[in-house]
DNA sequence: TCATTATACAACCAAATGGTTGTCAAATAT
DNA sequence: ATATTTGACAACCATTTGGTTGTATAATGA
């Protein structure tokens, strides 16, 4: 098994999800993103590596804090590629559709 | 830990997110999919087993072969969470503007 | 009829994942 | 000055993941 650091497995852990909706609304430093979480520090101190390697936060020292700023445009690259399934997939659809309106005929 | 069965995690894989191209254009049997995947056939057939437990594809028995049909309305869910987090992301730059424009008067 | 093809099922494996605890150092608050 | 808070680093752990091979069986083609 590769490890894999890219955004698709990024979000692919409900806890790293809870996370970037959180800082998606202001930016938090560890222990304010571990509060409501059940979860040891570390554990999250952990999450939060995965993301800043994939490029979905960014960090800022301030005093002993490091504050963790989301960083969403990566995430174009998801809808990008859902976007695209979803489109061909539709399309089979509407070839269908065409081709029994022109057998009705 | 928890085996998660979800859209977010079936998606996280990169063979899997190539068999969803491949079926979002037509149906294939597992054989089919696994034609130019450098990997053996039975791990093909685990990937599907697990995208089939995620309700994104569906199969149809046809003879020997097993015929795996896409099922993407599923991928909403992915779409519907990234455009939430990064309205939100954008909003708070918008909020930021708002707030420079109305020092600067 | 007999070889081939398609796939299911099981056992096995190394590496990754997602968590834990313990120790330590630096910044801050009392 | 000292206690507390913040978070880094490391070791450890069980489970999951993503692959392998080997065997068996049913459908199909020659």
């Amino acid at each position: 098994m590769i490890e894999r650091r890219d955004v698709f497995q990024a979000i692919a852990d409900p806890t790293r999800r809870i996370i970037i909706s959180k800082l998606s609304q202001r930016p938090l430093n560890i222990t304010q993103i571990g509060e409501d979480l059940k979860m040891s520090k570390q554990a999250i101190a952990k999450h939060i590596r995965i993301l800043r390697e994939c490029g979905m936060i960014v960090m800022n020292q301030k005093g002993r804090e490091q504050v963790c700023e989301a960083q969403l445009t990566q995430l174009d690259e998801v809808t990008d590629w859902v976007t695209q399934s979803r489109k061909l997939w539709n399309q089979r659809f509407e070839k269908l559709d065409q081709f029994l309106a022109s057998t009705k005929k």
